[in-house]
DNA sequence: TCTCATGGTTACGAATTGGTACCTACTGGC
DNA sequence: GCCAGTAGGTACCAATTCGTAACCATGAGA
């Protein structure tokens, strides 16, 4: 942890350092967010990401950004103007984010399923306990 | 936090909860190796994922294993045997997993590339000042 | 003059995380 | 008898993480 993480490089998986990426907390969010309302300025992506602090939305996009995945555009004007948007790699994201969300959203949907047909199982049980 | 994490859910982010789960630290080890090596026992897996200790190898699979990614196939023989394989849902992962892996790859041959462009550019710039 | 907003940074502190060491129970090999 | 290996569970401890609060400079509006 002290220089570039040597730790894990030996275990061959190329998906692992963008999912160490995907992977912080807030990201996901940030990402939809510039995704679906494009290019955001720092206190509109902070009212819209509700109860991310200030501290963490700064240190999600420095580490966005050093990635290459968005681009931070500062205006020195008074008072500062600094927007954030994705880059042509932030935008690469965008087919594996959505097939993510299909399958996330499908399973949902499945276990919603599951759920109001076991729902259905135990009434009917109770129905016919109740014989 | 105090009950199921009432914190994120108002926020509308269907793939949020797969990458939660793909998020933990050796998650994608251990998805990769299942993946490419076929059903494991324990010690196989523990072996494979070099660095893992056993306190976390089994976290992880059982948290995998309550998302429905994999099954445990327990054989009460002396001494015990545990067969962990993915499920149908975790299989439904080996596509988003795979194009993830690519983009890496690709990220990754291109930093690579880029580095190498540097080096020699500032080779050259240094035989230049050697002039 | 006081306050708000902009886009952060810094210090502190509590909570979570993950590793290490030790424990289970059982058998086979030396 | 002792150790190894099977598949973990548990307690403890250090490190990391993340939120909160305070602070910066600046101008606009009340």
């Amino acid at each position: 942890m002290t220089d570039t993480e040597p730790r894990k490089e030996s275990v061959s998986c190329p998906m692992d350092f963008i999912l160490r990426m995907l992977m912080g907390p807030w990201t996901t969010y940030i990402l939809y967010n510039l995704k679906t309302h494009g290019p955001q300025r720092f206190g509109e992506l902070k009212r819209r990401v509700a109860g991310i602090s200030a501290k963490m939305l700064t240190e999600r996009l420095r580490t966005l950004e050093g990635a290459g995945l968005l681009r931070r555009d500062y205006e020195a004007t008074i008072p500062p103007k600094v927007t954030y948007s994705l880059t042509k790699r932030g935008h690469e994201l965008d087919g594996v984010l959505g097939s993510l969300a299909e399958v996330g959203a499908r399973w949902e949907a499945e276990d919603a399923a599951a759920r109001s047909q076991r729902a259905a199982e135990s009434k009917s049980a109770e129905l016919r306990a109740a014989e």
